[in-house]
DNA sequence: GAGTTTGAAACT
DNA sequence: CAGTTTCAAACTC
């Protein structure tokens, strides 16, 4: 892990990379959930012994809450927030201390003990109380001041987890800006800044680069302003609904307000601005999903990691639901990126199957990065797959520019089941149904709030994982194998695997396929041809035989060439070259890899090692170019377990579960939250340690983390 | 737009 | 757990 942030620094501009070592060297990212949960207790315990502290507390951020804590140091943040407003530089204190806290982090939560069902509530009413706090604030301007920090710190910590490590990454610069942020809007709430304030403050919030939480506590703030304005803040316990505006479709996906946010700072084009590049280009998109009113402010919706839904973020919309994953894990992975990769997290909604190859290939441009090798290794392949792909990718496009201009991201039409099951869309993806759906006696609805709630609860006790994204992906093998192609559809995996009997996995039919990722060992599949990847296994007799001859006709393309003198192609067609994206070859390497630790699934039977053939082409298939990264099979690993995270079976029962919930909180939905939150690195790790914040065998990973 | 196909979800 | 039914999306015409 250290060796990778460092190599990942060195992809950064200089300006963060201190920054980014600084948190990431201490397994900060493995221990955010539980800094969510600490952050609530500690300002609820704050606020309950200090008023100054609670209010002030935005302004410093997680850091001085927490420093106030370990260092059992009582004092005024208003101090801080002076401190940070005059000289950014504090921060970098705050940033050290906030380091110890993190180490202490483990014990803590020992401490603390399973208190997540809890904290929610915590939550609304520590935040509820602060802005009551604020009010009693003797000065006028104090108590602006404090209301709107208080306010800030309402949205700050909703978002902090939900781009915790993006955030974190940048925690120093994020807690300069942040305190800047906060001054303006001081000014601003004082009659003093007015709307150049707040363009200054966004302005400065821009500078930051991935400094993403800076961006929401801006926004936050300035949409709070008015609500502040009116009623002096009281009203914007988390989770509650939008008085009067009853809730956007998408009440139950607060996070992708992160993601909303960040878009907003996609000006900047420097070099670690890869989460706002990637965001910013389905962000068009995301803007829409949410029709919320400009009361309606992120600062209103609910913890955002909290209760969010499982599938928000994979499926906001359909099409996007593996870019989505990918293009926000991208985003976090910022630090390791090389520069070429920016591009390839920049994929949009639309490109996830065939349009994605395509991207790649445009994007990677050659440089020092070996993505060179790649694009022209799986040039002809990306064009094949183009073919294959474009009546899809024409559909695909057209169905999107449909979703954007209606506004909404899914569409059901659903007639029996009320819009309360999973065979409907929108439900499935925590999603309400409004306007755009032609669905009857929906009860997918708002309204219906309870009733739907009820409905996933007993959903979630049938099967804890339904609302869990059902692709997950893992594109942090690019990261760790230093090559991009692993950033592909093909990188990812359905979560249970499809059944496909007919549609051989090339429709969307298929939820691999829709998903854009390729069959796993996961799939009970049959014939599967799915071009995202296939499964092995003797059953696939026939998808073998295909494999073999497709290798030994590019085999024979190769020979070709080269025995025309075409060495050039040697670059291009390296050696034991594989008829596909080098996606999927590690797709076929993590096949492989799995065969030898996994247990084959159901009725699937792998040949691998009984079947000469198969056996005869994976070996040749597994050239020194395409053979796993050293960690690679340890991913694979991890993935393969983890696609239903053993310790979810095992620790997140439906009680368990649903214990996190909170009645007008939606529920908390670990899987979900992981993939938001998670940069991509360790993803699957974090599967497991973000979904279950406090448990022994996290906290011992944390520890174990260097 | 209607009808068919398909596979996941739900049910038994 | 397996088989069946229900359902709605995907697909075809």
């Amino acid at each position: 892990m250290h060796d990778d942030q460092t190599e990942g620094r060195g992809a950064l501009n200089d300006g963060q990379n201190l920054d980014c070592s600084a948190h990431t060297e201490n397994g900060f990212d493995h221990i955010n959930p539980e800094l969510h949960v600490e952050v609530s207790q500690t300002f609820k315990y704050d606020s309950g012994s200090s008023e100054s502290a609670s209010i002030t507390l935005p302004t410093q951020g997680i850091e001085t809450g927490c420093v106030l804590e370990n260092t059992g140091m009582p004092g005024t943040l208003n101090q801080f927030v002076e401190e940070a407003s005059v000289d950014r530089d504090h921060s970098l204190d705050s940033e050290v201390e906030l380091q110890n806290v993190f180490y202490n982090e483990p014990r803590k939560e020992e401490r603390m003990g399973c208190e997540d069902e809890n904290w929610i509530c915590d939550a609304s009413n520590l935040l509820i109380y602060d802005s009551q706090t604020a009010l009693q604030a003797p000065d006028e301007q104090d108590k602006k001041r404090a209301n709107h920090e208080s306010s800030c710190f309402t949205s700050f910590v909703p978002q902090m987890p939900q781009n915790g490590i993006c955030d974190l990454l940048h925690a120093k610069e994020s807690t300069c800006k942040f305190s800047s942020s906060v001054k303006h809007e001081v000014e601003d709430l004082t009659g003093q800044g007015g709307e150049n304030d707040q363009n200054g403050g966004k302005h400065q919030t821009m500078e930051c680069g991935g400094s993403s939480s800076i961006f929401h506590i801006k926004q936050d703030s300035t949409d709070l302003r008015e609500n502040i304005n009116k009623e002096a803040g009281i009203h914007f316990p988390l989770g509650c609904k939008q008085p009067g505006g009853g809730l956007p479709r998408r009440c139950l996906v607060f996070e992708i307000g992160g993601t909303q946010k960040m878009n907003f700072g996609t000006n900047h084009e420097n070099s670690s601005s890869v989460a706002f590049q990637c965001n910013e280009d389905f962000f068009p998109d995301e803007k829409k999903l949410i029709p919320i009113s400009p009361t309606i402010s992120s600062s209103t919706r609910p913890l955002p990691a909290i209760g969010l839904h499982l599938n928000a973020l994979t499926v906001t919309s359909k099409e996007c639901r593996v870019v989505k994953h990918e293009t926000l894990t991208s985003g976090n992975q910022l630090p390791t990126l090389p520069s070429s990769v920016k591009s390839f997290s920049s994929l949009k909604p639309d490109q996830e199957h065939g349009n994605k190859f395509l991207d790649v290939e445009i994007l990677s441009a050659p440089d020092a990065n070996g993505v060179q090798v790649e694009k022209d290794d799986s040039q002809s392949a990306f064009a094949t797959r183009e073919e294959l792909n474009q009546s899809a990718l024409k559909k695909k496009r057209r169905k999107v520019e449909d979703t954007e201009e209606s506004g909404a991201c899914k569409r059901c039409n659903c007639k029996k089941s009320k819009c309360l099951k999973l065979y409907c869309e929108c439900f499935a993806a925590g999603l309400y149904c409004m306007e755009p759906c032609s669905c009857k006696d929906c009860l997918n609805k708002p309204i219906h709030e309870d009733t739907v709630l009820a409905t996933r609860r007993q959903i979630e006790t049938r099967n804890p994982l339904a609302f869990a994204p059902k692709v997950i992906t893992s594109s942090e093998w690019g990261l760790e194998t230093g090559d991009e192609s692993n950033k592909t559809p093909a990188s990812s995996r359905h979560k249970r695997g499809c059944n496909c009997k007919k549609s051989s996995c090339l429709k969307k039919y298929c939820e691999c396929y829709q998903g854009g990722v390729g069959c796993s060992i996961n799939c009970r599949c049959e014939g599967c041809k799915n071009t995202f990847g296939r499964k092995y296994g003797a059953n696939d007799a026939e998808a073998e035989e295909e494999e073999s001859e497709t290798y030994n006709k590019l085999a024979e393309e190769k020979t070709s060439l080269t025995d025309r003198g075409q060495d050039d192609n040697e670059d291009k067609y390296p050696e034991n070259i594989l008829p596909e994206t080098p996606s999927l070859q590690l797709c076929r390497q993590s096949v492989q890899v799995l065969f030898s630790k996994a247990k084959p699934p159901q009725s699937l039977v792998f040949s691998n090692e009984s079947s000469p053939k198969l056996s005869s082409t994976s070996q040749t298939l597994e050239s020194d170019s395409f053979r796993p990264h050293p960690r690679f099979g340890k991913h694979f690993q991890l993935i393969s377990d983890g696609e239903t995270p053993e310790i979810l079976r095992e620790k997140c029962s439906p009680i368990k579960t649903f214990k996190l919930a909170s009645p007008n909180c939606k529920r908390v939905s670990p899987p979900h939250a992981e993939l938001k939150l998670t940069p991509n690195r360790k993803l699957t790790r974090k599967l497991v340690l973000q979904s279950i914040p406090s448990l022994p065998r996290l906290e011992k990973n944390c520890n174990d983390t260097p």
